[in-house]
DNA sequence: CTGTATCCTGAACGATACTG
DNA sequence: CAGTATCGTTCAGGATACAG
């Protein structure tokens, strides 16, 4: 973390790293979307199926939220029926170590 | 990350460790509070004018949603003026390898 | 199958005022 | 100094219906 990380802050989501990544896993599921797809590409209808709480339009607004911030692309098919796969991008697969990041502290048990 | 993540999941918000980081981590400005404490020791004025955006409301909630979850801990003097600070826990602490991956995701070039 | 449009509700946020 | 109480607004999430 440079230095100027000691700046004063007067707003939260100025271009601070950690609030663009943040940023990126913001909101519900989030995190369980890119998880599934660190485990490999998948259809909508598989997300769905993975995750059925999830309703379709909150699963097409990360699905658009991640593709925004670089982290999935979709991969269109011709043809019918139509088929639309997701899958991570470089950017995307480096999110692993992130999320472990964030496991093991959920994780953690407290001593030491 | 051990292999029963892979269950299928209903909600977004179980006791899946990284949902429970994000949780201690959730709202606008809780990093920058945490941040800020990494440097050391903070009174509730010395926080309010590094994030001078940050109402008193806000900031009261923070720093009672991040005792809650075990980050930080009160340390109220008796006497006048009354004086209160507030250090990380050792589990606020180890906040600072996750607070250092969202920083590099987010600093990322993009490239590799 | 793969989405988008619309509407509704509850939670988060921020301003202000007030207390010990 | 160190907060809490109250209130209005905004925004994300979820249900439902519909479209390419």
């Amino acid at each position: 973390m440079p230095d100027d990380a000691r700046a004063a802050v007067a707003e939260p989501t100025p271009s601070c790293p950690v609030e663009i990544t943040l940023g990126a896993l913001r909101g519900r599921w989030t995190t369980l979307v890119v998880r599934e797809l660190l485990r490999g590409e998948r259809t909508f209808t598989e997300l769905a199926r993975a995750l059925p709480a999830l309703s379709d339009k909150v699963l097409s607004d990360r699905l658009a939220q991640l593709a925004e911030s670089g982290v999935l692309v979709r991969d269109r098919r011709p043809g019918w029926p139509p088929r639309t796969s997701y899958r991570l991008t470089p950017r995307g697969r480096r999110l692993g170590p992130v999320l472990q990041a964030l496991w093991d502290w959920g994780a953690g048990d407290d001593r030491g």
